[in-house]
Order: structure tokens, then C-alpha cells, then sequence
RNA sequence: GCCGAAGUGGCGGAAUUGGCAGACGCGCGGGAUUCAAAAUCCCGUUCUGGCAACAGAGUGAGGGUUCGAUUCCCUCCUUCGGCACCA
């Protein structure tokens, strides 16, 4: 290698030279050993835009390959790769623009931001580089989707089969299609077939093949559905919710409205329960997980049918509060509930149909804008409510949902704040059918009164108050004894709720914290008579607003007085028996769009034949790839540019004439199943091994930006299901530890912008202070997952802590400095070594690496004021700073002798013994304040501590004339003097 | 509106099974070195009062528990992030 040795520390040249070093001798080329402890750290990859790449990217590679290195050090076989999710708008916008292929954009900025991040020095095995955009990686992402399409999920056994099976099952007839077109079992099989079929059930040989296409096609994990679409006209394509933000699309900020289109669909709902379920198993922060939580939105409640007057049809709700159904005063459908024609009566008709129009030409912004006021028409029809038989009205109105639950609701004014400000707005009744428990509503009644705090301490007027007692709060309490040590009066209540009462001037000299951990509201009614004499008579007081918590029931007859959990298990159970609905589930997560009507994705490998069927291309036939087009706009139809290529779109399947699906998949589809061809990225027959899969599988640590905590991660989770239940993998979740990093702002504090002027630009940063710096700086700045400000004077703070430990080790010659020998530290010398290795190792594992590097920088400076320093300890420290400066790193070694990389070096060992100090100085208060610090040595026994602590004249001088109470010694801390 | 995270010097931040608040870095002030500058080194740097020794206050605000609270509990305020008519 060179030997062009300099004094100065030349970040430049020694990171070129290292760069070099690590690709020709491929440092980093990770072996398929299966005997070795595997570590797998991802990235999550960059979308290569036309800017390059952001600050913000390297913080998060910055510490997986600090990770990385790590673990390297440390023994372990270690998968670190990185690639490029490609596909996407950008791309494509600039092709419109300006006829550019994609792929040439593409290319170009995957060469730039490759050359980016290389330039960071990152221990990525470049050998297994993916681009979604290539041929070889989207024949697999094809792949994938025909393992989707061909699935159909079993709700029994909860996973996915290969389709075929449900198609043997219906060819040999132990399932049949019902006349609502349902696959059912068929009770027959086995009876000899001595009566008929149940009336309109047919068996599969009796459908036509675009019947049959059609059942199955409602069973597929991957399916065509005619759904009402997020339509962008600017953009010419479908886009899913999250693509759409307040209204507008996520992308560009072009505005969307709502459409009927035929879109692909993935089931993801089907995984709901498991998705959430899994969640609790994860190392991912308390945070993302609630994220998730909340984004699938699991809610149990009930089905209710509702029978509509002089008509017949069932309206069927889902409630979450079954226990209001005595309060349902009128129901709304949604605008776009199918049935809502069928029932309109024809007084009403135009104004029905009006706001039908009205409401589907809203875009979702509009409906936003609008949500102020609730708007809606009377149907003419009515419904009965099943509990008491009341003809009910049903309404329409866009504040109901047609995408979730049934698209229907009963309508509880008393008890539902939408449903109440509606009741308000068109005059419709309002019954109370819960009444808040005791406590409730005294803080209802009198909430701006007091708190918790002034209740038990304050100067409350009266005389008489009382404790609230409920078993939700204190569970535990053991409140027959504080009745009879305190002298409190016992009042039970009707609905259950036990008081206990006081005097007032009683209870001030309580100390109720003897008898809770949690204290018990203390309230004072001596000016509230009334709410004493009869509780439930103050609380039933007309609604000023709507009361949606729990408590006990009113007027619903017979289920009076029962409390809301109570209710709702006996209605449940009434309502089952008396056929009127059950209990069910319901999840906000709804099923995924999959298609785009874009050029720039990966086409789907389906084929649609004259006879109406839709059937798969051949695994053998991968991949479907994009043709090139004369223009890459949209054709604004709701089709893609590729509809518009005739000799792409027709081919043949068995001689017979077919057509190509047009649509194409969103960007999420390449980065769904990224981490698994990265074990191995070069396969040509299968999207990986299977004893590649079971080695490195699943992946130890997942870092990235917390903008996908939703979306990407609960996509990927879904296909990683759909795999492991179809066998390809063999865990149930892909990512076993999920670290985010935090945003990086402009010095301004603010967002980094290009309108705002305060983007940090990484390859100037490199360019004036080197890789190392920028690596350092980024990790030094703050912990990991915090958002923080960009300060270049940081970056130079770090760059000249480099500077200090280069001085530190190389000599003026470019060689070793003279000071560096082989006589041993002193012990004091030794002890920080030690320190220094426990803490950054510790810290390292514990992602504190701001911490980890302040600790380096204590070393260095203590050890530049040593006269001399042992090498052995300088060689254990260029090693640990290793990961953070790995160039740097690598030329100290180098210099120090070593002709290898230091990259499979051993991790330094700390001794625990050599990390105490001999003498330690501890604090002495009196009272909690330092009266003064005495150095003792470390191994004094309590009593020592206490002796030489009261010893202190200062605190001889803090406790003239008390005298000592107690004296607390907390070891290699401080001793506390009580005295008075 | 709901959910989540967080509020500590001039700035980024450190310290929590409750035990010396402000490590480390930046900035700033003073000094050394230099013809001068850069670089480097040394000293100081939470605030208030004081020449000083020292005293008092102090981790968003208020209250509580404790010998002791940045850390635990209650109430409130602010900032950031996410979701948003989900019955």
C-alpha cells in the first residue's frame, strides 16, 4: 500500500484510500457461513431521487454500520446490504416532462447516490446491490404476487392456501356456491345425496368459467374489485388513502376525488388479528407499535339487524355500544350504501338523489372542509329498532362511512357526539339510555370546581364531603379499615357506588396516602344537598352534550340499572337469540389498492381471456416487462400508458387471443420483500434459498425513518405472513428490532427546505471535513430517535477531536509519535482505558452513541496530557472508535504496524476490577443540602463513610446545636445528615 | 378534537431501580505562543448578590410523596410528530 505517509491528518486522501482498500479486497463481501453466529442489519433502502442523498440519510446508515462493525468485531457473520427502491413518481414526472426513459433518469441517480453513500465509508456488502427496478429483482416481486393471487385466506384455520386446494374442494363438491354466491360447506357429501340441494345452491360444474373466475376471484389474497377510489385527475392514476393527505395527493399536492373504479385489491384485511397480534412479540419502541395498533383499529362490538318498515330488507349496523340500542333514535346510511335506491320513497327521491351526486363529486378535501357542519336528507323510509319495536326515520348523510363496518349506523343522539350534533341540526330525539356513575357525573356537574389535590388539602366551604370509591381505581383498597381508623360515615349508594363521608375538619389531619398508593378523590357537596339525598335524580339532567363514557342504564326497560359492560354482554346474547344480530369485530384497516395507472412500476403478470376470465401468467413466463412507450403520460381514462402499446397488450395464452392487465403495481411492492433478496441477490431460480432464509432470517436490526412506522412496515409484515403460511420463510415476522432515527432540522431549526434555504448538502460536508467528521458529527449530535438541529460548528467540534487524537498518536514524522512505547500505564492512565472500552461498548449496545463518543473524547484528552502512553492501550482505542471513524481508524493501525484491516480485529475487553477508582469523593449534605464534598477511599465501610462524613467541619458548623436525627449513606454517592 | 414524544445554561445535549444537575461538544471571555494570523495550549463560563470567601435560587408552571425529586404522583402550559366524522 502507500507510503506516502503525512503528518497532517489528510481525511482525503486516506478516505479514498481506504474506500479503495475495502472494494478491492472486498472487506465487507459477507460469507454464507452457516457454522458462524449471523447478525442481520438493514436499511431501510433510498428511493434515488435527482437531489441525492439527504443529511438525513446518513444518520440512520451511520449507525447500522456502526452497529455493523460492531458486531463484525465482535464474531459475528454479519449481512449488511443496501440498494435502491427505484420505481416511483419522480422518475416518471420528469419522463412527461421531458421524454426521458425512466430507467435512464434511474440509472442516473442510482450511480450518484451510490457514489454518495460510498463516499461515507458504510461496511455495505456491495456484492448483493438491488435495484426494484431491475428485470432480475421484479421477475420475483412479479413472483410474489402471483403467490398472492393464487392464495385465498382460510378464516378456520386463520392463514393462506394455495387456491388450488379450495378449487379441489369445490370440483369434488364438499363445497358448494349458495345463491348469495358464497362458498359453503356442502352437508350432503356424505348422505348419499338422499335429498336435494338446498334451493340455489349450485355446484362448481354447473357455473360458467367467468362465474367460476369470479368466486374464486372473492377469495384471492390479490383481486379485482369494483371500489370507490381515490381518482387524482392531475396525476392520471388511483392512489391509496395514505397517498392522499388532508385531501390532496401525498405527492405533488394535486387534489383527488372520489371514484368507482376496478382496481387490484390485496386482502391485508384477512391478516388484521395476526397483524396486531404479532405486534406484542416485537423490539420496536412502545410508539410504532401503537401506530400500527391504532392504524388497523380493532373495535368489538355487535351486529344488529334492523328490519326497514313496509319493505322487508335487513339494514345491518355494527355498534361498538350495543348497550345504547334503547337510545337509537334514527339511523344514516351512507350516500353510497347500495340500498339507499331501493328504499327512498319517492317524495324524497330528488333530494336523495341530489345529495347522492352531491356527495360524490366531493373530493376529500371538501368533505374535510365541511365536516363542521354535519349535513344530510330523510330517506322517507323508517326502520325498526328490534330492542323496543320504534319506527325509526332513516337518513342519509356523508358523516357515515360507506368503507367501514356495514355503511349504515343506528344513530344514538344521547350518547355519540356526531350522531348528537346531527340530532341537534335536523330536530331529530334525543334519549338518554346511560347515565354516568356517580363519580362521573359529579366531575360533569361540577368539573371546573376541583381537583383532586384542593378536594383533599384546600378550603372547601362546607362541612361535609366524601370520598369516591370506585374498584377501577382502587382496586385494592382496604376501605373498611380506613372507615374505621378515620371515622368515616359509610353511604352506599343505589347503583353500587360506596362513599364515605367526613367531617371536614376531620379529615385534614388524615393521612390518606397510609391507605393508597393512588388518593382517592376527595369531593365536598356541603353545597349540593340534592346530589346527596338522590344522586341519580341530579344526574339525569337534560344532555347539554352528548355523554359517550360508561356508567349504568336508563330507560331500556328491562336492562335497567345494569352497568355498560354488563349490558353489553346481555344484549349481545339477547340479540343472538332472539336472531336479531352477534357479536362481531371490526377493523378501521381496509383492504390494500394495489394498482396504479402509471408507466413506471412493476406490471402485473395477469392475463385477461375473451371469455371474461383473468387468469395468471406462468412462473416460467417471468418476467412481464415493460415494454418502452412513445409517451409516458397517462391516458387520463383510468388506464396507464401501457394500454396504449397494441403489440404488448395482445398476446396469446394457449392459442387463445388475451390482453394484458395495463395496470401496474404501487411503489411499496419492491420494498415489501427487499431484506429477503438480499440473502441472496443473485439467484436466478427462486427470489432466495430457502437455507440461505433459515440462516439469516429474520433481520436483528432494522433501522430507518419513522415516516414508514405504518405503512411500509405493516405492508411488508403482510406479505412476510403470506409467506411464511405458504411456506417461502420460516419466521412469522420479518424484523425483530426496529430502531427510527430521528429528523435532522436546518440550523434554523426548521425543516430542511429548499424554499427555506437551509439544506445541509453531505457531499460539502464530506468534501471540507471528511466522512469521519460527518459520521462522528451525526452521531454526536443527540441521541439517535430525537429530532435535532444541523450546526456546522458541531461538525468542526468533532473534526478537531480527530485532529487532537491524530496529534495524539502520529508523530511530526507521519510516524507513531515517540511517545507511544511499550512501558505500561500508569494506574490512572489505565483506569480511563478501561472506562472507556466498558462505556462505549456498553453504550454502543444501548444505540447511546453521543455518549459513547463524549467518552472518547475524555480519553483523548486525558491521555494527550500524559508524558507518555502504553500502545497496547492506544491500539485497544483506535479499535473502538473503529466504527465511528472507520478510515481514520484503519490509517492509525496501519500506522501502528498492522498490515491488515482492522475490520475483523477482536473487540477490546474491559476488566470490571480496573474500572473502579481507588478513592472516590462523595458529597455530605444536612438536609438534603451539600454542605460539603470529602474524597475517601472507595472500600470504607457505611460506618466509615459516616464517621469521616460528620467529621466535616463544615458540617460540623451546618449542625452546631441540632441534633442528628439519622444519617443516610447512599455507597459512591453521597451521605445525608438528618438533624434539627 | 384524539393519540404519541418531548420541555434542563447563550446553543446541541449529559445525568433517572429517586442520591453531587449541567459530563462531552459548540459559543463566549481572559491568557500563552506568534512579527502577525491560522492552528494549538492553559484558565474561566447556570443565574442573582458580593472584590472575595461565600450566600441564595435553579431542570416548562403549580402542587404532592420523600431524609433527598430533572427522575415518582396529580393538575396545567408549551413545542414537535402522527391521525382525523372509523359508529
Amino acid at each position: 500500500m502507500n507510503n506516502n505517509q503525512t503528518a497532517q491528518y489528510d481525511f482525503n486522501n486516506i478516505e479514498k484510500k481506504w474506500q479503495q482498500y475495502w472494494q478491492q479486497n472486498r472487506t465487507f463481501a459477507t460469507s454464507d457461513d452457516f457454522s458462524m453466529p449471523k447478525y442481520y442489519v438493514l436499511d431501510m433502502f433510498p428511493y434515488p431521487s435527482g437531489d441525492g442523498l439527504h443529511v438525513g440519510h446518513p444518520e440512520g446508515y451511520t449507525a447500522s454500520d456502526i452497529i455493523a462493525r460492531y458486531k463484525r468485531m465482535n464474531g459475528f457473520n454479519v449481512l449488511h446490504p443496501m440498494g435502491y427502491d427505484a420505481f416511483g413518481l419522480p422518475a416518471e414526472q420528469y419522463a412527461i416532462k421531458t421524454g426521458t426513459h425512466p430507467r435512464d433518469t434511474t440509472v442516473k441517480n442510482i450511480n450518484r447516490i451510490r457514489q454518495q453513500i460510498q463516499s461515507l465509508g458504510f461496511s455495505y456488502d456491495w456484492d448483493r446491490e438491488i435495484d426494484t427496478t431491475d428485470t432480475k429483482y421484479y421477475r420475483w416481486t412479479q413472483w410474489i404476487f402471483l403467490q398472492l393471487f393464487n392464495s385465498y385466506f382460510d378464516t378456520e384455520q386463520q392463514r393462506a392456501r394455495p387456491i388450488s386446494e379450495l378449487l379441489e374442494a369445490l370440483e369434488n363438491e364438499s363445497l358448494l356456491i349458495d345463491p348469495a354466491g358464497q362458498i359453503v360447506p356442502n352437508q350432503n357429501k356424505d348422505l348419499e345425496a338422499l335429498a336435494g340441494l338446498p334451493i340455489g345452491t349450485r355446484t362448481w360444474a354447473e357455473l360458467t368459467p367467468a362465474q367460476r373466475s369470479e368466486i374464486l376471484s372473492n377469495q384471492r389474497l390479490a383481486y379485482q374489485a369494483e371500489v370507490a377510489v381515490n381518482w387524482c385527475p392531475e396525476l392520471g392514476t388511483v392512489l391509496a388513502n395514505e397517498e392522499v393527505i388532508g385531501g390532496v395527493s401525498e405527492r405533488g399536492g394535486h387534489p383527488v376525488i372520489r371514484k368507482p373504479m376496478r382496481q387490484w385489491m390485496l386482502r391485508i384485511t384477512a391478516y388484521a388479528e395476526r397483524l396486531l397480534d404479532d405486534l406484542e412479540g416485537l423490539d420496536w419502541t412502545h410508539g410504532i407499535k401503537k401506530l400500527q395498533a391504532d392504524w388497523i383499529g380493532k373495535s368489538t362490538g355487535a351486529e344488529v339487524d334492523f328490519t326497514i318498515d313496509e319493505h322487508g330488507a335487513t339494514l345491518k349496523v355494527f355498534t361498538t355500544r350495543p348497550d345504547t340500542l334503547f337510545g337509537a333514535t334514527y339511523m344514516v346510511m351512507a350516500p353510497e350504501h347500495p340500498l339507499v335506491p331501493e328504499i327512498t320513497t319517492e317524495p324524497q327521491r330528488p333530494a336523495v338523489e341530489q345529495y347522492i351526486t352531491q356527495a360524490a363529486r366531493k373530493s376529500d378535501l371538501d368533505r374535510t372542509d365541511l365536516a363542521k357542519e354535519k349535513t344530510g336528507v330523510f330517506t322517507g323510509a323508517y326502520a325498526i329498532n328490534p330492542v323496543n319495536n320504534q319506527r325509526i326515520p332513516i337518513w342519509i348523510s356523508d358523516y357515515v362511512l360507506i368503507g367501514y363496518g356495514t355503511g349504515a349506523i343506528m344513530a344514538v343522539p344521547a350518547h355519540d357526539t356526531r350522531d348528537f350534533e346531527f340530532a341537534t341540526k335536523f330536530n331529530l330525539p334525543i334519549i338518554q339510555v346511560v347515565a354516568p356513575t356517580l363519580e362521573d357525573a359529579y366531575i360533569i356537574n361540577h368539573a371546573k370546581e376541583f381537583t383532586t389535590t384542593e378536594a383533599i388539602e384546600g378550603d372547601s366551604l362546607g362541612f361535609m364531603g366524601f370520598l369516591i370509591l370506585t374498584k377501577e381505581i382502587h382496586p385494592t383498597a382496604d376501605w373498611e379499615k380506613v372507615a374505621q381508623e378515620t371515622d368515616h360515615r359509610k353511604i352506599e349508594l343505589p347503583n353500587g357506588v360506596v362513599l364515605y363521608a367526613v367531617p371536614h375538619e376531620a379529615r385534614r389531619d388524615i393521612d390518606y396516602s397510609k391507605y393508597f398508593d393512588k388518593l382517592p378523590k376527595y369531593v365536598d357537596i356541603a353545597h349540593d344537598p340534592q346530589f346527596m339525598k338522590d344522586p341519580k335524580a341530579t344526574i339525569r339532567h337534560p344532555l347539554q352534550e352528548a355523554f359517550t363514557g360508561e356508567g349504568f342504564a336508563v330507560n331500556s326497560d328491562q336492562f335497567n340499572d345494569l352497568d355498560t359492560d354488563q349490558f353489553k354482554t346481555k344484549i349481545t346474547n339477547w340479540l343472538a337469540e332472539q336472531g336479531l344480530g352477534n357479536a362481531a369485530i371490526n377493523y378501521k384497516l381496509r383492504d390494500w389498492l394495489f394498482s396504479r395507472q402509471r408507466y413506471w412500476g412493476e406490471p402485473f403478470p395477469i392475463l385477461h381471456l375473451e371469455n371474461g376470465t383473468t387468469i395468471a401468467v406462468d412462473e416460467s413466463d417471468l418476467p412481464v416487462t415493460l415494454p418502452d412507450v412513445e409517451t409516458y403520460q397517462p391516458s387520463g381514462t383510468g388506464e396507464s400508458p401501457l394500454a396504449t402499446i397494441p403489440e404488448w397488450l395482445n398476446t396469446t395464452y394457449n392459442g387463445q387471443p388475451a390482453q394484458r392487465e395495463t395496470n401496474t403495481m404501487p411503489q411499496w411492492a419492491g420494498s415489501c420483500w427487499y431484506y429477503l433478496r438480499y440473502l441472496d441477490a443473485h439467484n436466478e431460480l427462486a427470489p432466495f434459498a430457502s437455507e440461505k432464509e433459515k440462516y439469516w432470517m429474520p433481520v436483528d436490526l432494522y433501522i430507518g425513518g419513522a415516516e414508514h412506522a405504518v405503512l411500509h412496515l405493516l405492508y411488508a409484515r403482510f406479505w412476510h405472513k403470506v409467506l411464511y403460511d405458504l411456506g417461502h420463510v420460516h419466521t412469522k415476522e420479518p424484523f425483530t428490532k426496529l430502531v427510527n432515527q430521528g429528523m435532522i432540522l436546518g440550523d434554523d431549526n426548521q425543516k430542511m427546505s429548499k424554499s427555506r434555504g437551509n439544506v445541509v448538502n453531505p457531499d460539502k460536508v464530506i468534501n471540507d471535513y471528511g466522512a469521519d467528521s460527518m459520521r462522528l458529527y451525526e452521531m454526536f449530535m443527540g441521541p439517535l430517535d430525537a429530532t435535532k438541529p444541523w450546526s456546522m460548528q458541531g461538525v468542526e467540534g468533532v473534526h478537531r477531536f480527530l485532529q487532537k487524537v491524530w496529534r495524539l498518536i502520529i508523530g511530526p514524522e507521519g510516524k507513531i509519535h515517540t511517545n507511544i512505547t511499550d512501558q505500561p500505564n500508569d494506574d490512572a492512565a489505565q483506569r480511563t482505558l478501561h472506562k472507556t472500552i466498558k462505556k462505549v461498548t456498553q453504550d454502543i449496545d444501548a444505540f447511546a452513541f453521543n455518549t459513547a463518543i463524549s467518552q472518547m473524547m475524555i480519553f483523548t484528552n486525558e491521555y494527550l496530557r500524559l508524558p507518555h502512553c502504553n500502545r497496547a492501550a492506544i491500539e485497544s482505542f483506535t479499535l473502538i472508535l473503529a466504527p465511528f471513524a472507520p478510515h481514520f481508524a484503519e490509517e492509525i493501525w496501519q500506522r501502528l504496524g498492522h498490515t491488515d484491516s482492522l475490520a475483523y480485529q477482536p473487540w477490546p475487553t474491559y476488566d470490571e476490577s480496573l474500572t473502579q477508582d481507588p478513592e472516590i469523593e462523595i458529597a455530605v449534605q444536612v438536609l438534603g443540602k451539600i454542605k460539603d464534598r470529602i474524597t475517601i477511599p472507595a472500600d470504607l465501610t457505611e460506618d466509615q463513610i459516616k464517621e469521616r462524613a460528620i467529621a466535616s467541619e463544615k458540617v460540623q458548623q451546618a449542625i452546631a446545636g441540632k441534633t442528628v436525627r439519622k444519617v443516610i449513606v447512599i455507597k459512591g454517592r453521597l451521605v445525608n445528615i438528618v438533624a434539627n
